[in-house]
DNA sequence: TGTACATCAGTGAACGCGCGTTCACTGATGTAC
DNA sequence: TGTACATCAGTGAACGCGCGTTCACTGATGTAC
């Protein structure tokens, strides 16, 4: 009889396998519930399925479980950002406006991941790759402006951290506005995305960069 | 003698006199100290000076409480924003360069208004006010908006519900992204303000509103 | 002006609860020989 | 291929703590007469 391999829970036994990653699964799924501060450790440690010490083996404490979640995060919403811009092709501006979907729909269809980045008030120095993986998600929106500024003669080229700043400051505020279903989002009287669209044609005409209609 | 008057305490005696003003006192620095989410009935009773059941009297809980901050918040931005726009005075391209900067100060100087207003999940409809006063502050925006739009000849006039929504999500992207001090946020190469009166230009320009410079 | 009384706004003790954290422990796994 | 052993990743019981909430109560206040 094999009655002690294979134990019927999913469980391999009394070691779970792959605690570490059950526990992020988890942040997940509570943050997607109740946001950033309804999380607790125990309830982690509930949810895969495992005593309440158990997640110290991986995690010195609950920031340090939720620091993982936002680096992981922004790692995401980097590679994200960095498929929609695909590097300015076909044409730049046919590719800013993929990235600025791609930014509200991370935010929409990752509302977890959004959360832990943006929300959940974690100090960026907290984890050694949070900045790093924060930095480089930025980093991708900054290449796009640079791209589309370069497009501007030079005398009248438009400073592309401020753009990417501006244009990062309106995606977000967008996202978080209105971009998730959640209870205290304000309802719109149009898709987030048309809204957003329509902000960055009209600062980039504001810039000069498209002509006028 | 007369020790039972005017105690030293600054407690008028049994009664708190004011109670439901301390509360509220307290949740503002509570919040300002340590965010939404890490305020607690229990303390703002002690805040306050009295016993953890007493808030009952005048809050039916703890989200009661948040709700109420978080109307009186909008009132007051409401006001403050309508100050700084003045009714358009002296020329509106001023004016609404005020109320950007007003809308930046405000989340700047009153964190803790600022953070029940936008980032405490609230339903909009858990209080009765609490939707009414936040469409109150945000129809000074819609009114701005439309006072510029006018400027515009008719066949070009931009909608003014649509320039509003962009304005407030960039202003509002700038404040929490930006614009406070706690330990979540980015730093910025410029201020704050000056980030976003260069977006409102730049925008502005887009629209046809403010010729080249 | 004084008194009786209703109402109001507090007290303080108690409760159950869940969280974070520590601890000595033990079952499972991997590896050297 | 088997065995001994070190290491790892869990357990489960325990702790102190603070929170939210209820309750019968009581001191203070206001008002009718």
């Amino acid at each position: 009889m094999s009655w002690t391999r294979q134990p019927p829970g999913g469980r391999r036994g009394y070691h779970h396998g792959n605690l570490r990653e059950a526990l992020i699964d988890a942040a997940l799924d509570l943050i997607a519930q109740k946001g950033p501060a309804g999380f607790t450790f125990a309830d982690a440690a509930r949810w895969a399925g495992v005593s309440s010490a158990a997640p110290y083996r991986h995690f010195r404490d609950r920031d340090a479980l939720i620091a993982d979640v936002a680096r992981r995060g922004f790692e995401l919403f980097e590679a994200h950002l960095e498929r929609a811009w695909n590097d300015g092709r076909p044409e730049p501006f046919a590719a800013f406006e993929n990235l600025g979907r791609a930014y509200l729909s991370f935010a929409r269809d990752e509302p977890a991941y959004y959360s832990a980045m943006f929300e959940a008030g974690l100090a960026l120095d907290s984890d050694p790759g949070l900045r790093q993986a924060s930095d480089r998600a930025f980093a991708v929106l900054r290449r796009a402006a640079e791209a589309l500024a370069a497009r501007a003669p030079a005398e009248q080229r438009p400073p592309a951290l401020m753009m990417s700043l501006h244009i990062w400051a309106l995606s977000h505020g967008i996202a978080s506005l209105f971009g998730r279903g959640d209870a205290g989002r304000r309802a719109l009287p149009m898709p987030a995305e048309e809204l957003l669209e329509a902000a960055v044609l009209i600062y980039l005409r504001g810039l000069g960069l498209i002509g006028n209609r």
